[in-house]
DNA sequence: CAGTGGTCTAGACCACGGT
DNA sequence: CCGTGGTCTAGACCACTGT
């Protein structure tokens, strides 16, 4: 007989090889905990944690009573690392800089102001800036801010610090939305990224808010050939 | 005396209002499990699956021995749904289809080669295809498949079935890579799609392998304004 | 060495949801 | 109704790692 399996990554490896295998094809039920925890030798919750494992991994969905089965699509998810910018540039051994390019009241343009579910008369704060690796431009930042939900942040010296780097460290946010996307460089992005007007640059949109209300909302544009990549 | 937590999500949740509260800030080290079972009224392992929901999730980290801290850089992580392009589109409640651009041994672009590690005069199989949403362009694919690893894809009559569909059911990758970018639209591109040559385009890109021998290396081209979302 | 998280167990009860 | 997964408990031992 088989050597028991103790370890729930163990029990883990042992069902997904028999995923791969074929043994069990999607769309098959296989069998219960109880079962599978006498089979391997184990206690049942040795078992239910190596299949809560996988069907959070998207190998396998779970229904009480109808069973688990191996998922139809073997479901690809990517967990993507958002990019703490001045990490993201200090880990490629690059020192990090960034300038402030505007700062100014203004009424943000439609897109945003629905995007935040705003008033048409409400005005935000309009921050625009550039990250620079080693004194190359890295990304181009257009962030719209309403500081009736962030007061502090009216009166924060941007030349200091980054707006992405205060509000990540001051103000937590409880929801948030993550836009990729991509646009055709318009002529102030383009001159600060140092590209050709109308250039391909991949985007990032992120909205986060604290409660009900808005926080901000922050473009970030890379410039052309830029990747964002994830093991699957 | 408050009432005891006695489940994982309550307990989670407390931990998290005390860390949005600040009554623990980033960098803390929180008290350990021992401890916060006992406050909260439960068992240390039911305070163990919540700080290990929680630092998976990105709010916490742990370590053996150095105990258990409030994470400085509070959620950088996104999951993101992976399109498989059939179920993205039938999801929009709009019909699926997918026509075939072309489809012919020959050798890949350098990029492609570096990237799957091949030999030079290695040849590959190139299949182009548009993918439809009710009839209107909806997604561009160029694709090489290694047919050394995947000899049955040979013989595949690609007007019935997608390139993907059949990889997906059939091919289960052991590793794989996920690259998301932008890309200026070139003329055969822009004519599939029905934009104009040099718009900007999202573009996702996979490469996937079997062990150590490569499968494919796709790259999808979504037509201009598309948008992949997430929530944070 | 010793403190902290990581995990396993056996048993129990609960909640959901097919039938 | 009742089978299946979901979770909680109390206790135990292990594994890593800071001191």
């Amino acid at each position: 007989m088989a050597e028991a399996l103790t370890s729930w990554q163990a029990v883990a490896d042992e069902v997904l090889a028999r995923i791969r295998r074929r043994d069990w094809a999607p769309g098959d039920l296989i069998p219960n905990e109880v079962d599978l925890a006498g089979e391997m030798g184990c206690a049942r919750t040795t078992v239910n944690r190596a299949l809560r494992h996988l069907a959070e991994a998207g190998y396998l969905e779970r229904r009480r009573k109808a069973g688990t089965r191996v998922a139809l699509n073997p479901v690809r998810r990517a967990t993507l690392r958002i990019p703490v910018i001045r990490e993201e540039v200090e880990a490629r051994g690059a020192h990090y800089d960034h300038a402030l390019i505007l700062r100014e009241e203004g009424a943000p343009p439609l897109a945003v102001r629905s995007l935040l579910h705003l008033p048409p008369d409400r005005r935000l704060l309009h921050v625009v800036a550039l990250h620079l690796a080693d004194g190359a431009p890295y990304a181009h930042e257009d962030r719209w801010v309403d500081t009736e939900t962030v007061p502090d942040f009216a009166t924060l010296d941007l030349t200091q610090q980054s707006a992405n780097a205060w509000l990540v460290q001051n103000v937590p946010y409880t929801r948030g939305a993550l836009a990729l996307s991509a646009m055709a460089a318009d002529p102030d992005t383009a001159e600060a990224l140092g590209c050709a007007p109308g250039a391909a640059l991949f985007t990032l949109e992120r909205t986060t808010w604290k409660a009900a209300r808005p926080i901000t909302w922050v473009r970030l544009a890379y410039p052309p050939g830029h990747r964002l990549t994830t093991d699957l």
